[in-house]
RNA sequence: GCCCCUGUAGCCCAAUGGCAGAGGCAGACGACUUAAAAUCGUCCAAGUGUGGGUUCGACCCCCACCGGGGGCACCA
């Protein structure tokens, strides 16, 4: 039986040293250390931790403790995004409160972690759901509503029949609820909302900060989100109509090839054309119609075109043309103006509507490409402007300026942008979440509830319905609506809606700076101290959603001089998921692979060390790929170094081993390098290349005894301890040193000991290699070209020709060109 | 349909315009052992998806195509 050491043993062991010890609390008043906020986006407590967790926890761990052993004042902490749907709904199947089941799934995976080892400050701990956070979320919600940044609208919005509440826009992927895939359908209500659109322009201008820092496909995600298009607004006179109509284009240089227009059936505009008109019977049987179509048939895009035309006519402002006006689905009532100028020649959609409307097309811009009347195809793309007066001749972007200068003279068109970004519903109709903290007073209207009356608490659960029937169950909690009006003390009601949970996780990273905080949401010297974080990591599937509408909070904050940065994540890391066999992990694909087990079978380090071994972080893990019992033999080889080692503690280790050392700096120095550059891969790569050399030099080389032997191995031991702390741990105690060695600080690194004694000069003749020879380092550029020339083989290719071309970079090569 | 990422050994992955291989998994052989496990050691394999181009030199940069992944998709 070879030495191994006990998995399980160890881990029982480190633990209450390490809670005793407490390694990571931060924020010490008389800390000197320069501060880093290393976050990872807190869990959703939905049972133990998983795969999932495993691999995000582990990478952001390796972050932290990294810094920590560099010398920072690291705040890692962890906290519980607690509201949310998945308690209400075990809450209503176990007949009790939804705090039951959140806080026993918070205890289970506060253990889990304690034991996975994350490197999290337990002092700095907050649930979303604790009346302490969300009173918070409530202030700055009154913040906003004073700002007049949150308002209630009524519209019509996106309903999950399942869900039972409405969602944002950011919460409807293709038609379907992202919590349950339900098909979402359109209801008109009265929702709040924040007014995110009130800062378009800058959360599209400040990601210029963030390139390079934050991966580009969420940077790209959240441009495509937010969707700037620029063009113009122009002005058509519609007959028998005092007011005019203005449509938004991006191509004002094919105003002259608009044939007809095209309002979008459920806009204010299309009702009041058909109101009383010929056609307003088979208008509101259209209406009914599209009305009744579900998003995902709306969304179809090889669907035909239809539409009702409205018996109106509009005037082109260029040539006076009438053009009839339509009512049809395919425009949208909510981007732009609700209504379009249709160039059917150089827009598909329009030339599909007007050939199924027998409408016609008329050529304005000359791309070279066919005509778009026999092809069927529209010519989007620029070119020269035909037929179209003024502008003929000019090239599209010529036109476009030209005709909106023209236009504008006339106050006919004005230059402008659009966005699809809209305002974030934020209303739910459920009960496990923040209650708007806002009373109807048939007097005095929304009024806010005073500042000094926060929270307002959800109702006991026992009072209220859970059951989902479409309105919040809040409103039949009878004692907990009816209230009085803070303003003129007459009877009122509360509002009974709840808020969106992203809103909690919208500011979240500042409450961590001071979670015990009574006085206020976060503490302003605290926050000054901490933020912006650092260091972010977390899933790309939040590229949207969380991140987007944490980046709006900010800049609220910060214009109401509450922070003083503007974005809040300087640096992200995404990390991919833990997949298996190909395909995402689920329980009904039955190819789930539980933590637990494997955490049993093959011990925390070993499973943190594949996760952050697999690959490059930001890629899927797939599970099935990856060999923990690999992780395991390697642990295993590493640990029993630190039992070789005969030299005492604090030995003096430039006595020892050149070759060895050189080695171990070396190492030392790429593993940094690695680390700081997200391929944690690669580090663990270096560590195992240290352990190989190590072991190599005990057995074979300069022996046990050797101090470059107990400096290697120390450097093993700290590497490791951003992986595999236990392991880590029981290394650093057998080499003599006391606990912990998450604090033993990164190895001084000896710049003389980083260059190579010999290195491979190579010589090429036309970029072949033909000879190879070792150089001094420090070689001039002269001295290597005269040896190329002089070695044989080079001599013997070269034959008397007189070389075209030398080039040299001393020390790695010659390239000879004849 | 549009945009982005990606393709290296049987597999996971390294190689920051300069020797294609750092590390691991799997495999083969040897040492130790009565034997096996564990351990230690040795070995094994691709010329970088395909075709062009730039360069003295390309896995790396550019273009086209093929395969894989992702995002957007009636947004005027």
């Amino acid at each position: 039986m070879h030495e191994a050491y006990d998995i399980h043993g160890v881990q029982e062991k480190w633990l209450p040293i390490w809670d005793e010890l407490a390694p990571f609390r931060s924020g010490r008043k008389d800390d000197p250390r320069p501060k880093k906020y290393v976050l990872d986006m807190f869990p959703y407590p939905s049972g133990d931790l998983h795969m999932g967790h495993a691999e995000a926890y582990a990478l952001g761990d390796v972050i932290a403790r990294y810094w920590v052993q560099r010398g920072f004042n690291v705040m890692h902490p962890i906290g519980w995004d607690a509201f949310g749907l998945p308690a209400e709904n075990a809450a209503i199947k176990r007949n009790e409160d939804p705090s039951v089941w959140t806080y026993e799934n918070i205890n289970t995976q506060r253990a889990s972690m304690r034991r996975y080892a994350c490197s999290f400050d337990w002092d700095r701990v907050l649930y979303t759901c604790d009346p302490e956070y969300y009173k918070w979320n409530q202030w700055i919600f009154l913040k906003l509503f004073e700002k007049g940044l949150a308002y209630r609208k009524n519209s019509a919005v996106n309903w999950c029949p399942d869900c039972q509440t409405v969602l944002a826009n950011e919460q409807v992927v293709a038609g379907l609820c992202e919590r349950c895939d339900s098909s979402v359908t359109k209801k008109k209500l009265n929702q709040w909302y924040f007014k995110i659109t009130a800062y378009t322009e800058r959360l599209l201008e400040d990601m210029k900060q963030l390139e390079g820092k934050w991966p580009d496909k969420v940077l790209t995600m959240q441009r495509n989100w937010i969707g700037k298009s620029t063009g113009a607004e122009i002005k058509f006179q519609i007959e028998d109509r005092a007011e005019s109509v203005v449509v938004y284009t991006t191509r004002p240089d094919t105003l002259h090839g608009a044939t007809f227009m095209v309002v979008a059936v459920d806009s204010e505009l299309a009702r009041e054309l058909a109101t009383g008109s010929k056609v307003e019977s088979e208008f509101n049987k259209y209406f009914e119609s599209v009305r009744s179509a579900s998003d995902i048939d709306r969304l179809a895009t090889d669907r035909t075109k239809t539409g009702v035309f409205l018996q109106r006519y509009a005037i082109n402002p260029v040539n006076g043309e009438r053009i009839p006006i339509w009512a049809s689905d395919y425009v949208l009532a909510d981007y732009g103006t609700g209504a379009i100028m249709a160039v059917p020649a150089h827009d598909q959609r329009d030339l599909d509507f007007a050939r199924a409307m027998k409408l016609p097309v008329k050529v304005v811009v000359d791309t070279g490409e066919a005509d778009p009347n026999e092809t069927g195809i529209a010519t989007e793309g620029i070119g020269k402007i035909v037929n179209s007066g003024s502008i003929s001749g000019l090239e599209s972007m010529a036109a476009i300026s030209k005709i909106i200068d023209e236009l504008a003279k006339k106050d006919q068109a004005t230059a402008t942008a659009n966005y699809r970004l809209r305002d974030w519903l934020i209303s739910r109709q459920r009960y496990w979440g923040t209650p708007i903290p806002i009373i109807h007073c048939s007097k005095c209207g929304e009024v806010p509830v005073p500042i000094e009356q926060l929270p307002v608490k959800l109702p006991d659960s026992k009072t209220v319905d859970l059951k989902p029937k479409g309105i919040s169950p809040l409103a039949t909690a009878a004692d907990w609506v009816n209230t009085q009006c803070p303003k003129c003390q007459g009877s009122a009601l509360r509002d009974t809606d709840t808020m969106d949970t992203f809103v909690d996780s919208s500011w979240y990273f500042l409450r961590y700076t001071s979670v015990n905080n009574q006085q206020s949401p976060f503490d302003d010297h605290e926050v000054k101290t901490w933020l912006p974080v650092d260091q972010y990591v977390g899933g790309v599937t939040h590229a949207i959603l969380h991140l987007l509408y944490s980046r709006f909070f900010t800049k609220a904050l910060f214009d109401m001089g509450l922070v003083d940065f503007n974005e809040p994540f300087t640096r992200l890391l995404n990390q991919g998921m833990v997949i298996m066999d190909g395909s995402a992990m689920s329980k009904s694909r039955g190819n789930l692979v539980r933590l637990s087990d494997e955490l049993e079978r093959h011990g925390v380090d070993a499973i943190r060390l594949s996760m952050v071994f697999a690959g490059p972080p930001e890629d899927d893990v797939d599970w099935s790929d990856v060999s923990p019992s690999g992780s395991v033999k390697f642990l295993n080889r590493a640990w029993r170094l630190s039992g070789d080692v005969t030299s005492k503690p604090g030995v003096n280790f430039s006595d020892g081993n050149i070759d060895l050392r050189k080695i171990t700096h070396k190492a030392l120095h790429d593993i940094s390098f690695a680390v700081e550059s997200f391929r944690f891969n690669v580090a663990v790569a270096r560590i195992m290349e240290l352990v190989n050399a190590t072991r190599k030099a005990i057995d074979s080389g300069c022996g046990a005894a050797d101090p470059s032997v107990r400096e290697a191995v120390e450097g093993i031991a700290i590497s490791l301890s951003l992986i595999a702390p236990y392991t880590a741990e029981e290394m650093w105690e057998r080499l003599g040193h006391k606990p912990s060695v998450a604090l033993a600080g990164w190895p001084k690194i000896d710049d003389s000991l980083l260059t190579a004694d010999a290195v491979t000069a190579i010589f090429q003749v036309n970029g072949k290699i033909k000879s190879r020879i070792d150089v001094q380092p420090d070689i001039s550029d002269s001295e290597l070209e005269a040896m190329a020339l002089s070695d044989p083989a080079i001599k013997s290719e070269i034959e008397g020709i007189k070389p075209k071309k030398v080039i040299t970079k001393a020390p790695k090569f010659v390239n000879i060109v004849l």
